[in-house]
DNA sequence: ATGAAAGCGCTAACAA
DNA sequence: TTGTTAGCGCTTTCAT
């Protein structure tokens, strides 16, 4: 292993001339740097990050807290969380709780040891989580908090937007079904579909209640958006979507020329289903980028790039309408 | 931070004692370990990772690279790498190559810098990550070289026992849309579909050639499929099946009454598509795992819980037929 | 069975 | 601008 006292000796200086070289070039003589680095290539030297994290009481690394990583929303996540911690040089280290809240806790303070900060995909029992936590940085994704950084998806928006875009289609009648009762993506979701609902004329919005937000939420609600006499459906997230799709094929009827479908989130699953879902794009991958910055900008470290500062305590993330082949205009009477 | 020290002030020993007694519980009397472990769970002691990484020159996390962190099949890989590590007590970096191959080998070399050992999933130019990764040990996943331990999915038996599915149905006219040609394991798939080809009498399998392996590689086989005159398609996998539903829907097909359609992997994406697809499971978590495992013992550390010993230089994991609603008996003539 | 002591490779004062 | 030096917290001989 090549260390920093081989490249010292090799390129006639001290140990510190070379640590400041690769660290802090500018506190450094230009010649004295490049002679430095010439040396670094040349013996192939690359740091031995455990020392340096010893020394300088940080990790290099960010963790994440996710649910489920096969969740396709969660990948996303992971994945935007990823690239932009890879950019600013950091490592991800994932923790899956497996949908079981009661692991968190204890995932949290393995993590917690083991990084410079903490990203926390929508935890079950914040108040929990929280007793372990000791001072790390934490940055919550989808979920608020009076004392920490947060990211969230604007789905109040998303709701306004979908039901703009089945009005103008020419829909009257609307169900939603909705999520697990105590999310606060769903309320938000609420919020939307009240604030659309009272924009409009003559537009009745739906409740057909609270589900699993998986496929089998939508299976469970799909009759009922049926008898509702509605003529479109949006569904808490994809998930539900797909399972209504599936019933309502299940049952003879056409999607979208006897009913439109409208999922949320854009995830992999929005391509996957047959007829393609409508859907509400959220940018999942920007969240977890836009975490990551607001964790280096809360450590002090430099945001890298002349990107847009998130100086903000709590960032919003835009949503975006993408048609597929699940809505339409409604069947004439 | 409480250390070593303060828990060797606190027991009246000295900090080799305790450190002792921690990882060699045998090397130390047995009052003494009580009284040592009473302490650190008083003082809520815990190791200063960088320390012991630094000291013993290990780093304590494995490497994983993947193509794609949003494709389900590796999202489910990542999940398997990671529960099994999780619990063997080191931690995962995930670096996604993001299709292309020409970040691999600069991906690499940094996650060799930064952990004990690397497990490359589908890497595509085998040949230019092996300059980098200097003695670092490697399990290839779904992938072999001689020189290096690996795991996969046996692909070979995958295609088997979907030819016997089919073909209990009463199928005889099967057509296979391919993968990549250059691909490992669509050579596989083949090799097993002409096996199973060989062992039934009067069994006819189509080969409609090599497709991209995704949605648009099914849709771009669809109409070939529909030509062919089989009544039963086995796709590369899941996302190719999806591909070939869609279109088949849009031709007014009905599947699986005119023509039945076989996924493969069992990822999500079998359960989400409309019908639901009949695929063979593939235990990518269980390759994961067992990724990890064969890295934990190629290393010289204790597997652990007595887990039935991945010795073998390769490791061929099991597939299981999963039926949905994709596949039925042919139409009568 | 226990303790003393020597570093692992690096960073960050502090000096020069 | 550069060098010297003192550890970071831990593991691991080597004594005792």
């Amino acid at each position: 292993m090549v260390t920093l006292h081989d490249v010292a000796r090799a390129a006639g200086v001290s140990i510190s001339t070379v640590s400041r070289a690769l660290s802090a070039p500018d506190k450094v003589a230009e010649a004295t740097r490049r002679r430095v680095t010439a040396v670094v290539q040349e013996l192939g030297y690359t740091p031995n990050r455990a020392a340096s994290l010893l020394r300088s009481g940080r990790t290099g690394s960010v963790g994440l807290v996710v649910p489920d990583l096969e969740n396709p929303y969660f990948a996303s996540l992971a994945k935007g969380v990823q690239s932009r911690a890879q950019e600013a040089g950091m490592s991800v280290l994932i923790a899956d709780s497996d949908e079981n809240p009661r692991h968190e806790p204890e995932l949290l303070s393995q993590l917690v040891q083991q990084t410079d900060g903490v990203l926390l995909a929508a935890p079950r029992d914040l108040a929990a989580d929280f007793g372990v936590m000791d001072g790390t940085p934490a940055i919550l994704i989808n979920a608020e908090h009076p004392d920490l950084a947060s990211v969230s998806v604007d789905y109040e928006e998303a709701m306004v937007r979908a039901v703009a875009h089945l009005r103008a289609l020419g829909h009257t009648r609307i169900a939603y079904v909705g999520g697990p009762t105590r999310s606060r993506s769903d309320g938000q979701r609420r919020a939307g579909l009240k604030l659309a609902g009272d924009q409009y004329d003559g537009l009745e919005i739906l409740d057909l209640g609270a589900f699993s937000p998986k496929v089998e939420g939508g299976e469970a609600a799909a009759d009922l958006a049926l008898g509702s006499g509605a003529t479109a459906t949006i569904a808490y997230n994809d998930l539900v979507a797909v399972g209504l799709l599936r019933i309502l094929a299940r049952r003879g009827v056409d999607v979208p020329a006897q009913m439109s479908v409208m999922g949320c989130d854009d995830t992999l699953a929005s391509q996957l289903a047959t007829p393609a879902l409508t859907t509400m794009y959220v940018d999942i991958r920007g969240a977890g980028e836009a975490a990551v910055n607001m964790f280096l900008e809360l450590s002090g470290r430099t945001p890298g790039k002349g990107r847009v500062s998130d100086l903000a305590e709590h960032r919003t993330l835009p949503v975006q309408l993408v048609v597929r082949d699940s809505t339409a205009a409604p069947r004439r009477a």
